[in-house]
DNA sequence: AGAGGTATTGATTTTCATTCTCATTACGGA
DNA sequence: TCCGTAATGAGAATGAAAATCAATACCTCT
């Protein structure tokens, strides 16, 4: 059995706040799908959760799976992102970065820039907003032997 | 009635261009979609523009749009952007740039950052990436007096 | 101009992720 | 343990976009 790791424990931690706070509950489901998610690496769709959680809990409703999921987004657990249009990835909340997609194989680099981050606050500051957010993705062709490596544009 | 402008034509030009280079055919739709895309400003759904371009071709129909701006995409007359998830919006395809948009109002600002652009060529090319394209979006709250400025983050 | 081989169109259906509904069940504070 | 909500799961509803398909419009060649 895996120690559960400090971050993980933090995940929990800031469940149970983000509920109590709200006045929402403490659910079986919602432990299943938090436990499955921090056991997920990388970016995943709601119904590729939804197949994991599955495994452990057959009764589980996907529709459970969704609202769970926008709960941690807005808890700080996790993350929401469309990089192809039509879906919805998730990703635990960690540090910031953006994201390099390889357009041929679908693989994923993240990245960061205290560059671009400040020449974001100069230009929003600049048009008169206040910076709320930010969403920076890349498209490129990896180098990766097993890639397609057929360039088209996003 | 209005002169022709030389961007306009330019655009005419493209699609000719590439319906003949890929064997595909001019026809009454496609003209008069782009002669209503053309005519637009800002970003546009493809619903939106099948309505206006209804109110001159009542028997159009909308699937007809849907393939025409995906065309115009691919001839270089048209850009597709994913600003809210779950919509399209298309603007014509003009000088490069980036997108900030107001959480609140939806006011959408456009942008350019030379510094930018350079820094992700940088990082593309350290991830072992050849850059095929990009998406910036900065969301914030804007200074218009009648935005609700209610920040909540994207 | 006319014919024939495609590409295109419009109406309609389908897809598919996500949300909504609602009856039933599970929490959790008192 | 009781009670008032919040939560759940099954299924229906949404809505943008794509797919179908029979009817039509283009275009090229004679
Ligand atoms: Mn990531
Ligand atoms: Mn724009
Ligand atoms: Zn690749
Ligand atoms: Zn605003």
């Amino acid at each position: 059995m895996p120690a559960p790791s400090e971050v993980a424990q933090r995940a929990h931690r800031r469940l149970s706040d983000y509920l109590s706070r709200h006045g929402l509950k403490q659910t079986r489901q919602r432990d299943a799908i938090l436990e499955s998610f921090l056991d997920t690496d990388g970016h995943i769709t709601s119904e590729e959760l939804y197949e994991r959680v599955r495994r452990e809990h057959p009764e589980m409703g996907s529709a459970t799976v969704y609202r769970t999921l926008k709960l941690f987004c807005e808890a700080g657990i996790a993350n929401a992102h469309h990089f192809r249009d039509g879906v919805t990835l998730y990703e635990r909340e960690g540090h910031h970065h953006e994201h390099l997609i390889c357009t041929d194989c679908g693989a994923i680099v993240e990245f960061e820039s205290e560059l671009v981050e400040q020449e974001q606050d100069r230009v929003a500051k600049s048009r008169g907003f206040d910076l709320v957010g930010h969403r920076h993705i890349l498209y490129g062709v990896c180098v990766r032997s097993d890639c397609p490596r057929r360039p088209e544009a996003p």
